[in-house]
DNA sequence: CATAACTTCTACACGTGGTAGAACTGTTGT
DNA sequence: ACAACAGTTCTACCACGTGTAGAAGTTATG
């Protein structure tokens, strides 16, 4: 999976928080309030351009302006992620051993409930 | 956490697959075998300097030479990279969920073993 | 002691990502 | 219709991280 930038990270939540796609220019508006930094339209669209290229967003060019939206949930790329990294282990019962040894009480209490243990 | 380069990586992997702390010297042959590329030593121990930078090696300078050895074991390493993955879902239930529902017959009944047990 | 291994420091090339200007096209209010 | 502004495309620049290794000095060992 292709990594991400900051920038290119935070606008992708950005869309993830949205209700709908967005045009460049309102992305632009939601970077600037949490961010205070007064990004110029064009290094959006660069931004989402790159973010397209690597297949975390699609655009939609039968409106005008284009809008843009994520291809996938945020807990699918998290779900993802976490694969990924479980991928790596050695040893994945001792990884996820490990895992759920440092996972909270409502994390494993999840857990339970999705794997029938109750 | 740092984020790692294709050969840190690799190096990284030598290390945990290795006995004990190696010398420079002795990851260099390692990293030869597999994959042909002849590194100078002075690379292998640039590598390794960044590594222990980044806090995932740590350098024994009471034996000559110095030794490298893993700070953490992988699998410890991978459990944290899941968890980072995690924190960063809205809805981490959700998250968990279709992390559940991707993984292999072997890793939830790995889970299940896991949290059965209490 | 000579020689090879090790160490430290420095450097360079290359890719990625943040940033945006120039120039062109579409949309909209008056 | 036309001005004005948003959007689009293309190109570019710079900083930084990472792969790579040379130069020059230190240590261990046959």
């Amino acid at each position: 999976m292709e990594s991400l930038g900051e920038l290119e990270r935070t606008a992708l939540e950005q869309l993830w928080d949205a209700a709908g796609p967005l045009t460049p220019g309102e992305l632009r508006d939601r970077l600037a309030i949490g961010d205070q930094r007064g990004l110029a339209l064009t290094t959006v669209m660069t931004v989402l351009s790159r973010l397209e290229k690597k297949g975390f967003v699609a655009r939609d060019r039968t409106v005008r302006p284009a809008t843009y939206a994520p291809v996938s949930a945020r807990e699918e790329y998290v779900a993802e992620l976490m694969h990924d990294a479980l991928g790596a282990a050695g040893d994945r019962t001792e990884a996820l051993a490990r895992f759920v040894g440092r996972a909270s009480a409502d994390e494993t209490a999840a857990l339970r409930r999705l794997l029938g243990l109750d």
